[in-house]
DNA sequence: ATTAATTCCTATTATTTCGATAGGACTTAT
DNA sequence: ATAAGTCCTATCGAAATAATAGGAATTAAT
C-alpha cells in the first residue's frame, strides 16, 4: 500500500495542476483543501521541489507552484521519491536493483520471473499515469456521472 | 516490496511442491535448504497451514506437506495472508476495501481510477502465478540456459 | 526600517511494523 | 519412557512511518 506521503504528494500535485500556472500557492492552502497536516505537507513539498517537479517562492505571498508540465510528471517517479522501488522484489528492480539473499540462481528463478513481469506492467502503467492524465480521467468520470442522471 | 515472510512462504511452498506429495518434511529441513531462521519459518508455516494450503504431522517423523495441489495455490492468496491487500490504495482493494480519508469523491477520483486498473492487472497476473506455474517457469528457464551453451 | 507572512531546515517524538528469538506445552513413533 | 517433532504465546530490538516543534532565512508591504 502507498504511504501517506506518496498519497499526499499526488494529491498536492493534482491540486497545484488545477490552479493557474506560475501562481504561488501557500502550503497551508493546499493542506487545508486536501486535509493534510501542514507541517507534514511541508516536508513532502520540499522533496517534490528538490526533485524538480515544483518550485517555490519565499516570503509574503510566497508558496509553491508546478515547475514541470502536468504531462511530464508521472506517478512512477513520485512513488520512487517516497516509496523507493516499485518492484515487489529487489532483484527485479531497475533503479534499485539488489540481489535476493536467499536466491540460489537468479537466471532460473521462477519467482523472479513472475515478479519481473508484474514490475514491467506496473511501471508501464504508472509512467503513463501523469498528473495531466489524472485530470483527464476526472473529467471523463464527471461526464459519465452526468449522463447517468 | 514484499516482506521476508511472504518471500519465505513462497520459497517454502515451492520447495514442498518439489518433494513427494504427502511426505512430511521437517521445518528444519526447509529452513536449512532455503536459508531461513527455523523459528521464523515455523510461524510462517503455521499461517499457511491455517489457510489450508499445508497440513502437518506432529511428533517424531512429523513435518509439513502440501495439502492443496500446486496448481491451486496462487501467489495472490499467499500475499494476502502476509501482506494484506494487494491494491496500492485501500479504496481499490476488493478484499480489504476501506475509504480513503482524504478522498472527496470516490466516483470521480482520477487517482483511484489509475490504481484500480493497476490492481486489477496485478491481481490477475498473481492469480495465474500458481506454485505449479512457478515450477514450470523454472523448467523453461533451465531449458533456455542449456540451449545457450 | 520594521513587520508580518512565508518557506527552509533540522531535531525530536510517538506509533506501528518487521524480523527474529525464547520457552515451554502438546503429540507421536519407536 | 523418550526423543523428535509441531504448536502456541509472549517478548524484543530495530527500522520505518506519521507527525510535531522551533527557529532561521527570505520577502512584500507598510
Amino acid at each position: 500500500m502507498l504511504s501517506k506521503k506518496t498519497k499526499y504528494a499526488i494529491n498536492a500535485l493534482v491540486f497545484l495542476a488545477k490552479g493557474n500556472r506560475g501562481e504561488a500557492i501557500q502550503i497551508s492552502k493546499i493542506a487545508e483543501s486536501e486535509h493534510i497536516s501542514r507541517k507534514f505537507l511541508e516536508a513532502i513539498l520540499l522533496v517534490l521541489r528538490n526533485a524538480g517537479m515544483l518550485s517555490s517562492k519565499k516570503g509574503v505571498a510566497g508558496g509553491y507552484y508546478l515547475l514541470m508540465e502536468p504531462e511530464a510528471i508521472n506517478i512512477a517517479e513520485v512513488m520512487r521519491l517516497f516509496e523507493g522501488p516499485i518492484a515487489l522484489l529487489p532483484c527485479v528492480s531497475h533503479k534499485y536493483y539488489e540481489k535476493c539473499e536467499e536466491c540460489k540462481d537468479e537466471a532460473t528463478c521462477g519467482i523472479r520471473n513472475v515478479f519481473a513481469e508484474i514490475r514491467n506492467e506496473t511501471v508501464n502503467r504508472l509512467k503513463h499515469a501523469t498528473i495531466q492524465n489524472i485530470l483527464d480521467r476526472e473529467q471523463n468520470l464527471e461526464k459519465g456521472q452526468k449522463k447517468k442522471k
